[in-house]
DNA sequence: TATATATTTCAATAAGCATTGAAATGGGAG
DNA sequence: CTCCCATTTCAATGCTTATTGAAATATATA
């Protein structure tokens, strides 16, 4: 994974909301999430939930699919582990310390 | 580890100049490195890269230590580990395609 | 077509982060 | 004590991100 790509995903991570919308997707799995029950999840307005959706998918950490009217938010979870990967491969050189996490 | 921490730490390392200190610290291992050297590795002046160690340093991810002029940075592998651990089992909740990164 | 629902986009504002160079601090050597 | 070296702090500037509410887009239903 290249280091931009990287850093796009730690700062989309890097933040509450943003955060917790990515806690909450993993919870509903492959199901996902309608942007409306995630902005009711987190309770953000509308507009700031569908601009930090479309944050964590500019960073790949998720996908939307539309169903009707509604679209649906899914975690890539490849996504996160490559980032991940890269933290403790590429960054921590397996480093005992930090690969202990798994 | 708390949620605003991982934030911080998180944010600390979303930033290319951060995220190559870190790396080159990881290299240097228990001998760390001090900021000169870090300055001139990473190709940024003095002060910006002492704003960018004490970003570094307030999110927990490196420790500094003085020794004679020079200040040593030095990677704080616990508190690594610490983050991943949390993005692997709080946040992704162990989930196989994250976890098969250690 | 008209209407309602779900979501995104836009413009404006506010807040936070990055960068620069100059000045200040802390420590060692003459 | 004075000078020098290593690093940090400060102030100013520009850039990016977050937030809000209103308007626009897309889809479904009557």
């Amino acid at each position: 994974m290249k280091e931009e790509a990287v850093i796009a995903a730690l700062g989309a991570l890097a933040q509450d909301t943003r955060l917790r919308i990515l806690c909450y997707l993993v919870t509903m799995g492959s199901a996902g999430a309608a942007a409306g029950d995630i902005s009711k999840e987190v309770g953000a307005s509308a507009s700031r939930t569908s601009f930090h959706l479309s944050t964590l998918s500019d960073a790949g950490l998720i996908n939307a699919t539309r169903a009707s009217r509604s679209i649906i938010y899914r975690v890539n979870f490849e996504a996160m582990g490559s980032i991940i990967r890269y933290l403790v491969h590429d960054c921590c050189k397996n480093d005992p310390r930090v690969t202990s996490c798994c």
